[in-house]
DNA sequence: GTCTATACACGGATAGAC
DNA sequence: GTCTATCCGTGTATAGAC
């Protein structure tokens, strides 16, 4: 893919990660990206909305791979969900909580307002929550309880992210961990 | 308290919580309230901020009384969380996936670009989880477990809202809500 | 205290030179 | 395909009439 427009898009989701979808400008974007305004239309010819959908799945995809190859990296679940949500913390505190889910503030922001952001917010979590159960039901858990367990993780480590990143605190995201352990260790016990 | 400030107030509150705090203008505001613009000024002479700030703190005060309304109603702590994110979930459903936190999208939009906002949105976590703790001390928590599940709450509640309002489902709520009732069975068989 | 008019900056978007 | 200049709307904020 063309270099500026891999930078482009990666301005794009640490703006928009940052400071929101509304928040952000296009020539903020331009400017971070080192790149002229104009070239954001000649790779976006959809404008704002074009990047914004591009952003988040992109960045949705990377996000995705590299919890993932943490969960991977530890077969045994108790350990996986303990070592995702200590990494979190680190992330955010090493970031001054800046970075947390890159396309969680976006989709707060367009769920009643921009549809076809929406769309791509939902197809975001939708692939999550796939891969998640996929992943679950190769380490002996079934369909139904994989996707609980994999709704619960989610959910859990989205809603510490609000929390966290608004007192500055990594207590959230520990206790949020802590009840996702036990709640994996309650399908585990059968 | 006066007529059009509380007008102001309430529409700052419904287009924060939709469209986000910089997705909302104030005239915007201004029209929705039926309030001249100037009026903004003349009741919040800080302008958006300090509207911003009126709004996070009275709006969070407001939702707490809400849900803990519900919790009271409920002297068992199973049902109580059972009843609140079904309550959560048809409220979603009735509002089209408009209203579910307050002030969860204007938190994740100013965490890191404005501080005095940052603070309030802070400041409304902070009692949540006191007033939480409290509330499951009444009903014979130690005060280590009652903040665990406090906080196993209001972070599965407000992730599970982003997953909801993005993918136009009530699963994630029912699972969320189906995970914490887990952990609060755990805290009460000892 | 209510309301209108306006200032000034920045938003997204476009045209067109190079 | 790169880059600049510009259009027009909207943003926040302010001044001042009533």
């Amino acid at each position: 893919m063309n270099d500026t427009k891999v930078r482009i898009l990666a301005a794009g989701a640490e703006l928009f990660r940052r400071n929101g979808y509304t928040g952000t400008g296009l020539k903020q974007i331009a400017s971070t990206a080192r790149a002229p305004f104009g070239s954001i239309y000649h790779f976006f010819p959809g404008g704002k909305q074009e990047l914004g959908d591009a952003v988040i799945r992109s960045s949705g995809e990377s996000y995705a791979d590299l919890v993932f190859s943490i969960v991977d990296g530890h077969p045994d679940i108790i350990e996986a969900i303990e070592v995702a949500f200590t990494m979190a913390a680190d992330s955010l505190v090493a970031t001054d909580y800046a970075d947390a889910c890159p396309i969680a503030t976006i989709a707060l922001e367009v769920a009643s307002t921009n549809e076809v952001l929406r769309v791509a917010t939902a197809d975001v979590f939708t692939d999550w929550i796939e891969r998640g159960t996929r992943n679950f039901q190769t380490k002996g858990l079934h369909e139904a309880e994989a996707r609980q367990l994999t709704l619960t993780l989610i959910t859990s480590l989205e809603g510490a992210f609000v929390l966290a990143r608004a007192m500055r605190s990594t207590e959230p995201l520990l206790a949020a961990g802590r009840a996702v352990r036990t709640a994996a260790r309650s399908m585990l016990e059968w």
